[in-house]
DNA sequence: CTTGCATTTAGCCAATTTCCTAATTAGGGA
DNA sequence: TCCCTAATTAGGAAATTGGCTAAATGCAAG
């Protein structure tokens, strides 16, 4: 959960998580998308390895990063629970989720 | 978007973020429920003021922090978007690199 | 105005992050 | 084998983070 955030917490590595949405790609492919050197890239790939975010895979002589849904998902559930019970503020103690009829 | 991700990755922060679910506490409070100094929960006060997750509110000599719901929502309206479009796993478009001569 | 409580700010230090360049590993083809 | 391409690892500098103690601020009551 900690380093499943940090790693959502730069601007490069969620630039990265949008463009697996498409699919996996070649760490070639993500580092010429980018104004950085291909090691920063290779840093920012390992820091999403770690938190879960893509899985490599060796085809040939490039490496492919799929993105893992699942590790998206665990984020989100942890956000969901917190608007899930989140509503109350004060003592208003009408959340009334259903609607009346 | 970049300081809400950061803001979530700390544990003492996630932490905090859940106790507010319940309702606004005090800083005192929150300070109370961790093994850390009162200036170490203040500076973790401040990163989420900062990530719009908190919002202080003066009330006579306690400060009470309340949870902004709102910027929850944001963070997952993020990764909703990430896993509606995410879907792809096996259709894999090519990236279109041109055979090298 | 002075005292006391609640909280933040200031200043410091160790650990981590983020970027770079240079060197290294690994695979495929002549 | 030797070379080229793909990608990572190694090492290091600069900036940020996360924790502390000590000092300062804000507010209320006497």
């Amino acid at each position: 959960m900690n380093t499943l955030f940090k790693a959502l917490s730069h601007p490069v590595r969620r630039r990265i998580i949008a463009m697996l949405r498409a699919g996996p790609l070649a760490s070639g492919d993500i580092a010429a998308a980018f104004d950085m050197s291909w090691p920063t890239i290779t840093g920012h790939l390992n820091a999403l390895k770690e938190a879960g975010l893509v899985s490599p895979e060796r085809e040939g002589q490039t490496i492919r990063y799929r993105l893992e849904i699942s590790a998206v998902e665990e984020a989100m559930a942890f956000l969901m629970d917190i608007v899930g019970t989140g509503e109350a503020t004060e003592p208003l103690p009408q959340p009334a989720k259903e609607p009346r009829r």
